[in-house]
Formats: structure tokens, sequence, C-alpha cells
RNA sequence: GUGGGUGUAGCUCAACUGGUUAGAGCACUGGGUUGUGGCCCCAGAGGCUGCCGGUUCAAGUCCGGUCACUCACCCCA
């Protein structure tokens, strides 16, 4: 009988893992509030055209990557690929914009991509996710980024480098947007197939191409950040001010271009160069026109993600995690010794001690191993001889030294020594 | 969606050109010590060789299919 197996490209988080995912969370959660953002939750499930006005019809995501079905009412559904669309959503039904107090989201939690799984990229995969809304200074911009340098620096993540670049508003990038393909078309077919078909569906991709040929063929192409109207242009530099004087290090990456429609003006990514081909570990970008589009009021939007597994693969390359030990393993010999360390192990942890035992009856020797390979520092024996005089047995795993403890009260002993620990 | 690589014990891997009962290390269990951990020694348990089919006297090995993992393209977190 073949055994049923999880979701390809969805993954389970065992719980010799999961230890990096609470570091991360709890770190995260932390500078978040620390910068005034507070949690929103939203369904992992919305209705598909929540994603295809919000994203994008003729992005990647919403054309051949998403979760999209039919439920039992024949209503179109989608898993969520990102979480931006329904912070928006939720944003505008519950007409959050009426309070000028609260207008920093964060939100932690799994996004679903039908796509091809490698290194980094999976079906199920998490995401950190901060949103700010009505803030038109670029104070938020630069904001917004120290805030994702000071969390990856926190956790102790390097090596990462932050890249931004400014696609102006959709006024700039439309004008852009012809210059660019007229100088792509005047090359012909030169350019690999990818990218001709680029220059007619999303020009801009055309620059992250890895082919080197295109790259090449690409100097001398009119940079979009050049292109820029005055304000947009005054905008970025204010941004790149701000960030200077915070002390957030970054470089201006005229050629990176996102994949999600809504971005206008400023756009940023944190890239790595140890994770293969999937090297963004976060990114995002101000929209300010989505939350108009969405049908709420014309109100401006910055945010990010941050993806968790790629996150904490970097984390992994770099730190070692601490495995966690009980404090205190209860060996017992015989049933009746048994059953009664049985009772202390529960006494202890009530009190608020971290302790294991053996259930099945092993001998000494291999409770000891036990209690050895699980890491306690202390082994309290528990045998009919003790049982008998009324005592109980403490072993210091470390010191290797050991001493006789009766065994009424013994709970009170054994708290006042770990505490010394 | 496209291409490359890999599937043998819980884990990491062996098994010459097809040839007897598929091995090792680590991990696990018991013992060496009537009741004491790490090191050492001994013993034991653990496999439909991913799955289905084909070729052959004979398949872990060759062929086809399928599933999974993995890396890359694409895309993005």
């Amino acid at each position: 009988m073949e055994a049923v197996q999880a979701i390809r490209g969805m993954n389970d988080i065992l719980p010799d893992q999961v230890g990096w995912w609470q570091k991360v969370e709890s770190a995260a959660r932390e500078v978040l509030e620390n910068f005034g953002y507070r949690e929103i939750r939203t369904p992992v499930a919305e209705k598909l055209e929540l994603f295809a006005r919000g994203i994008g019809e003729s992005t990647d995501i919403v054309e051949k990557e998403m979760y999209a079905f039919a439920d039992r009412n024949g209503d179109w559904l989608a898993l969520r690929p990102e979480a931006t669309a329904s912070i928006v959503r939720a944003y505008i039904q519950h007409k959050l914009h009426a309070d000028p107090i609260q207008q920093k989201f964060y939100a932690i939690g799994p996004m679903f991509r039908h796509e091809r799984p490698q290194k980094g990229r999976y079906r199920q995969f998490h995401q950190i996710d901060a949103e700010v809304f009505g803030i038109d200074s670029p104070m938020i911009d630069a904001e917004i980024m120290h805030m994702l340098r000071t969390f990856l620096d926190g956790i102790g993540i390097s090596g990462v480098m932050l890249n931004i670049n400014s696609l102006g508003c959709p006024n700039c990038r439309k004008a852009y947007k012809e210059r660019l393909q007229d100088f792509l078309r005047a090359a012909g077919d030169a350019f690999c197939p990818d990218c001709l078909r680029r220059r007619e569906t999303n020009p801009l991709r055309v620059f992250d191409c890895k082919v080197e040929r295109c790259q090449a063929l690409l100097e001398g192409a009119p940079a979009l950040i050049d292109s820029i109207d005055d304000e947009c242009r005054a905008h970025f530099d204010a941004v790149r001010e701000y960030l200077t004087k915070l002390g957030t290090p970054h470089v201006i990456n005229p050629r990176m271009v996102r994949g999600l429609d809504y971005y206008m003006r400023t756009t940023f990514e944190v890239i790595t160069d140890r994770l293969g081909s999937q090297n963004a570990i976060g990114g995002g970008g101000r929209y300010d026109g989505l939350v108009r589009d969405l049908g709420g009021p014309d109100i401006a939007a910055i945010g990010f993600a941050i993806g968790m597994e790629r996150l904490i693969l970097l984390l992994q390359q770099e730190q070692s995690e601490a495995a966690r030990a009980p404090q205190v393993f209860v060996a017992g010999l015989g049933d009746k010794a048994r059953d009664r360390a049985f009772l202390l192990v529960q006494e202890l942890r009530g009190r608020g001690m971290e302790v294991d035992l053996d259930y099945e009856g092993r001998s000494l020797k291999s409770q000891m191993r036990r209690a050895d390979k699980t890491g306690a520092r202390f082994v309290l024996i528990l045998g009919e001889d003790e049982m008998n005089r009324g005592e109980i047995q403490l072993r210091d795993m470390q010191e290797k030294t050991q001493k006789v403890l009766p065994l009424d009260g013994a709970t009170g002993i054994i708290l006042d020594i770990a505490k010394k620990q």
C-alpha cells in the first residue's frame, strides 16, 4: 500500500526545524511593533477577482501560478499568492482609513503559488508582510527600508544588499515603456526568444534576463531612472537622502524591475548571493494607486514582504541552533518506583521545570543513556531501595556527582538546585 | 510549463561489465557491570532496492512509463 504524501512543493516543518521559525517570527513581531505596526490576519482564500484586479491580469502570478478553483457554490476563489491585495481589501472593507492613528499593518503566514519547486521556491511558502497606508512622504519609504534592515541585522543576517530603484508614476512609466520598446525593436531579433516576448508584454522585465548576450545588447538602453518626471525624481532623491541619514546601506539598481503591476515610484529588494538562483529574500515598494483601484479612497501605500523559507535557509548557513534540553530526567526502576517517578515528574512540571522520563521500563543503563542524549543536566534515580528508605538519588551529569535527597520534599530541593545553574 | 541530475535500512552511502542469502558507518535495542551516561567490545532488530510494466534462464543493475526529490530556465519571497 502506497503511503499518502504531502503535496508537491508544500513542506512539513518538523520539530527539529521549528525553532528557526519561532525565532524569526518573534524577532519580526518585536521589530514591527517597535515601529508601530499592528498585526492583521486575513483569510488564506479570497475571491479570484481580488488578485486579478490587484496584482494585474497579465502578470505571471495571476496568469499561470494561482491556485484558483470554483467552490461548491460555483464562486471563483483563489489561495492567496501574496498578502498585499488581501490587506488592502480588508482596509477598504472595514474603512480603516477613518482611523488616522493606526495605518501600519503586518501579517505573517502562508502564501500559495503553483510553480515548479526549487531551492528557496515552494508552492506553499511563508511571508512576513508589512504595509503602510496614507503617507506620501518619502520619509516612510526610507523608514520602511530601514526597518527591514534593522530586522535582518537583528537576527544576524549578513552579506545581503538592499537594492533600490524608482519606477516613476504611471505617466512616466508609460512614456518610458514606449522609448524602451523602440530601443529593443531597433535590435531586431537579436534578443533571446523570452526577451522578444517580454518586449511586447512587459518590456521592463527584459532587464533581468540572465542571458549574457541580452545584457550586452542592453548597454546604452534608456534607463527608467533617467526618464521619470520631476516630482518622482524629487521623491526618489529624498528617499535616498533619508536612507543615507539613517545610515542604511543601499545601492541604486536602475535595472531592478518587479513583477507586480501595482508598484510605482520606490521599489526595493534585499538580495543575497548565497541562495543560488532564488536570490531575493525580501522586496516591496510603493503602490499609491492600488487602494483606489480596488474601490477604496485614493490613498498612498507602501509595503514589503520577506520570504521566510529563504531567510531561514540563509540563517542556517551562518548559525547553528542550540538544541533544547530538559533540565531533569527521572529514571525509575521497577513498577512501584516507576509509578512514583511518574507522579514526581508531573509535580516538577507543575512547578515550571522541564522534565522528561522513560515510560517503557527500560534498564537503568538504558535510561541513563537516554538522559545523556537528551542533554539533561540532572538525573533523578528512584529504585526499590530508595523507595523503602524514603530517599531519591540526584545525579549531576556534568559534575558526575551524586547525592541522596529525602523523597518527601524532593521537589523543592531540586527546584533550588536547578535555579542555581 | 521546459530541461538536467538522483531515487537501495531512520540518516549518509556501497554492491565489478546483469549472476547465490542486497552490505557498511551512524542512529536504535539488549548485553559486557544484581542498579548508573559519553569511550570501547559483543550481539540483535531494521529493506516489496520509489511504484508499474517489459527484456532475460536470471534485474538493485538494462529498457519504457509513472511518482517523488533536486538543480536550473521561467517567475518571484
